[in-house]
DNA sequence: AATACCTTCAACCGCCGGGAC
DNA sequence: AGTCCCGGCGGTTGAAGGTAT
């Protein structure tokens, strides 16, 4: 956390993002409610552009790096708040037993969860599990943050429930979580409704599934974005809901492509991004049309940042993930 | 009740890669 | 080819709140 009212003199090396900035003295630390009523209105009125526009046409004096971070991380309206579930436990074990430290990766099979969030949870709460539940059977052991010395401790924590079921799952009933899910028909056919009420209500269809943040309250939208269909809710789902359409932190990348794949799931239908949104009211047109690009599939050397787990030699490059990904069969865990 | 210690998590920092010029 | 700008990422920090003593 951060003091709520710090100015700072814009550092000319560090963000550059900032230029324009009239008086070049931009707030840092928590943000103010005001704040987020501005970038949240701002942001739900013209979608998402150059975030150096954007806090500067929202009239924050932030840096867009920052309103970046605080869109993604805390408004963005499709954000699943609250404790992780046990399933979600168990795919974060999962797929950093697989993916190492590539919280954005591991973020975008956790639809409503961010990659703040999951490394933050990942460093409190399971290293710590992790650290414990091994501590008795290896006094020397170290960090576990290695996936591989995670796999070590995985098998006692665990749950019973299929995790597979939730990372891989192209069953239409399912109740999982995963982009696997995503309901192409609602994506490309949302249903229409009228109003931004209607747009931001449950539409009767239960409860809702997440807690109202208290940025949301601010800004006046009664109802809020997170009933009804919302991510996770309304059968595992990811669908739209009226005239929003939220566009997932990260979309489909080489690696869903490979899960995909072993699901059978038709990838050629994995273009959400492509929807035109023209009749909405709230516009996200220009967001960018290539998440692709966006995954850091290609960062190589993983090794080098100590995500390797079988020693030097082994260092995640494109292929080596999916070869990883299409080898998942014969995962110890995974139970096809 | 007071203090120390621990945990959580929002936010910053620095780096990197891609695109534009 | 070199430089700049921007978005994105993972690592880290540190204040707030919780818990133990």
């Amino acid at each position: 956390m951060r003091k709520p009212d710090q100015l700072v003199k814009q550092n000319n090396n560090n963000n550059n993002n900032n230029n324009n900035n009239a008086n070049n003295k931009l707030r840092k630390g928590l943000w103010s409610p005001e704040e987020d009523d501005r970038l949240m209105k701002y942001m739900l009125t013209n979608g998402q552009g150059c975030w150096s526009e954007v806090a500067r046409n929202a009239g924050l004096q932030r840096c867009g790096k920052s309103c970046r971070l605080r869109w993604i991380n805390y408004l963005r309206p499709d954000l699943k708040r609250g404790a992780f579930s046990p399933e979600e436990e168990d795919l974060i074990i999962h797929l950093h037993s697989i993916l190492g430290n590539r919280w954005s990766q591991i973020a975008a099979r956790l639809p409503g969860r961010t990659d703040n969030e999951i490394k933050n949870f990942w460093n409190s709460t399971v290293k710590k599990r992790i650290r414990n539940s091994t501590s008795s059977s290896s006094p020397n052991h170290s960090d576990s943050s290695e996936p591989g010395e995670v796999m070590g401790a995985l098998t006692s924590m665990i749950h019973d429930h299929d995790i597979i079921s939730m990372c891989i799952d192209s069953s239409p009933s399912s109740s999982s979580s995963s982009f696997q899910n995503i309901n192409m028909t609602n994506l490309f056919n949302p249903p229409q409704l009228h109003g931004l009420d209607s747009c931001y209500n449950t539409s009767g269809l239960g409860p809702s599934y997440f807690d109202m943040p208290p940025c949301l309250n601010q800004v006046g939208l009664e109802g809020g974005f997170y009933g009804g269909q919302g991510i996770l809710a309304g059968g595992g789902h990811m669908s739209i809901e009226g005239k929003l359409y939220v566009p997932p932190l990260q979309s489909a990348s080489l690696e869903e492509n490979a899960l995909n794949n072993i699901t059978h799931i038709d990838s050629s239908d994995n273009h959400a991004n492509n929807i035109n949104h023209s009749d909405n009211n709230i516009n996200f047109n220009t967001l960018p049309t290539n998440s692709t690009n966006n995954n850091n599939v290609q960062r190589e050397n993983i090794g080098e940042q100590g995500n390797h787990w079988e020693g030097e030699n082994l260092k995640i490059r494109e292929w080596d993930l999916d070869d990883l990904m299409q080898d998942i069969s014969s995962y110890p865990l995974l139970d096809f």
